[in-house]
DNA sequence: ACTACGTCCTGCGAGC
DNA sequence: TGCTCGCAGGACGTAG
């Protein structure tokens, strides 16, 4: 599942290949969440953002397109046009073949205008690899609600990018259990730090595949071998041994070392 | 306003 | 071997 990491790598990797040029032709899925792709036709890319898992294309309309990748969702050149995952494409003056593949169509291409973020963009937390996201603002935040910690990870409002993989992978390295509810200014501490460590540790290994991951080059990250937690229930713990067990916190699989991470 | 839960999607793996 | 069934999960809609 495309996260922060995994979002920005196709960033760094899609930029030079699009900026610059612009869209001759384009095509959509008939799905209304992937239809804004055809509205770019004659406009010019001129960068690519990023802010959470959100890619932001600016156009030279002074409009942006905002791709959220989804579950399987992925931006590569193509050159097979009826591939059946095929959700979006779009052909540049240059003759590249920009494609959104998405299997499980959880994905989304919106249109919007700069500084009218409605609705998740503008309520989306901080960069947590920004100097934006503190440590006070963090505390701040999370004290605001009541739900379980792993559950205001994933909503995006205390901090941006961060999904499944890394909630868990930022809590363990913390100590802290997923399901607590309040953290105490030590823990929010821990958390803030492990959270930029995490990120910026997969960052740096090209994001995590665990299945349907590829880069903007169709290759595979490397963060899946340095995982700690995800992904390991029944295998031993890094830390102390304990065998790491999986539960489902508000509907998601979590896994967890119940020795390490006190509730 | 907050919280909890159902929904969208489809490939895959477990189980019979 | 071949089938059915439930799981995986990000964001959003709805209900309480």
């Amino acid at each position: 599942m495309p996260e922060l990491p995994e979002v920005e790598s196709i960033r760094r990797q899609l930029e030079p290949l699009v900026t610059g040029y612009y869209v001759t032709e384009a095509s959509s899925h008939p799905s209304g969440k992937f239809t804004p792709a055809r509205e770019v036709v004659g406009l010019g890319f001129e960068a690519i953002s990023r802010r959470g898992k959100y890619l932001l294309f600016h156009l030279d309309n002074a409009t942006e397109m905002v791709v959220h990748l989804g579950m399987t969702g992925q931006l590569l050149p193509v050159t097979n046009l009826s591939d059946p995952y095929l959700r979006a494409w779009w052909k540049f003056d240059s003759n590249l073949i920009l494609g959104y593949r998405d299997i499980r169509r959880f994905g989304r291409i919106r249109i919007y205008s700069p500084g009218l973020y409605e609705g998740t963009l503008g309520s989306l937390g901080p960069e947590p690899l920004s100097d934006d996201f503190t440590v006070e603002q963090f505390y701040a935040s999370l004290k605001r609600s009541n739900r379980k910690i792993k559950t205001q990870l994933l909503s995006q409002r205390p901090v941006a990018g961060i999904g499944n993989i890394y909630a868990d992978e930022a809590c363990f390295k913390a100590g802290i259990y997923p399901g607590v509810r309040q953290l105490t200014k030590s823990q929010t501490g821990a958390l803030h730090e492990s959270i930029r460590q995490v990120l910026a540790l997969a960052v740096e290994n090209g994001g995590t595949t665990l299945r349907d991951y590829v880069n903007a080059e169709g290759k595979k990250g490397k963060n899946q071998y340095y995982l700690a937690c995800y992904g390991r229930d029944g295998e031993p713990c890094v830390e102390c041994g304990e065998i790491l067990r999986r539960v489902i916190i508000d509907g998601r699989g979590t896994t967890f070392c119940k020795s390490c991470q006190q509730r």
